[in-house]
DNA sequence: CTAGTTAAGTAGATTACGTCA
DNA sequence: CATGACGTAATCTACTTAACT
């Protein structure tokens, strides 16, 4: 897929090359912007085109790293230099990880909060028996206060969620509680 | 002016490959 | 020939910087 020179437009106010060297002709593309951005713009940051970064992203959907002859390709296809669509997807990786953290972090936070209930639940529950002076079962039948399911983890923590999700405030049952698991 | 976003720089680790004794 | 040590280049992650919105 080829970009216009329309879409190409926005980068006369964008680059910034520090640390880029000129090179003898002949000269790539990228080479020539650098130069003219060396010369008329130092100091300006490159912001990628709509078309570019749909591109970038097209393909970081089917594969997060590239080989070096894809990233070539790209590069051509784009009119970027291979470092360029390197740093991008360097940094594309780093922003999925990221994100993921967060979400991850979500969810321990609601399943914290899910313990923290069941805790208490618990804790009220043995005040009452306490009250009752009943004696708790034969610990060989007692049923598990949590029943490990699934290792959080090793999902995808948004299915997880709506499939399993956090334990219910007003359940009386023993909760069912997804445990993360140390291997992992 | 401030905060968020993002392209690019840097440091250090890892891996693959070629060379040489 | 096989092997281990060494140097080098490429690539990665993690962190940072700085331009821009």
């Amino acid at each position: 897929m080829e970009i216009s020179s329309d879409d190409f437009s926005c980068l006369e106010l964008t680059i910034a090359m520090p640390g880029f060297s000129s090179s003898p002709s002949p000269q790539s593309y990228g080479e020539r912007m650098e130069e003219e951005y060396e010369t008329q713009n130092p100091r300006k940051k490159l912001r990628l085109t709509k078309e570019q970064s749909r591109v970038l992203e097209e393909s970081f959907r089917q594969n997060h790293s590239l080989n070096p002859k894809q990233k070539e390709g790209l590069a051509e296809q784009l009119k970027l230099k291979p470092r360029q669509v390197e740093v991008w997807f360097q940094n594309r990786r780093a922003r999925s990880k990221l994100k993921q953290t967060e979400l991850e972090c979500e969810y321990l936070k609601k399943w914290f909060g899910s313990l923290s209930e069941q805790n208490r639940r618990l804790k009220k529950e043995v005040e009452e028996l306490r009250g009752m002076n009943v004696r708790p079962p034969n610990i060989s039948q007692q049923q598990p206060a949590a029943t490990l399911t699934m290792c959080p983890r090793c999902e995808r923590v948004a299915t997880t969620f709506l499939d399993k999700g956090p334990a219910t405030t007003t359940s009386t049952t023993p909760t069912k509680i997804i445990q993360p698991s140390a291997a992992c």
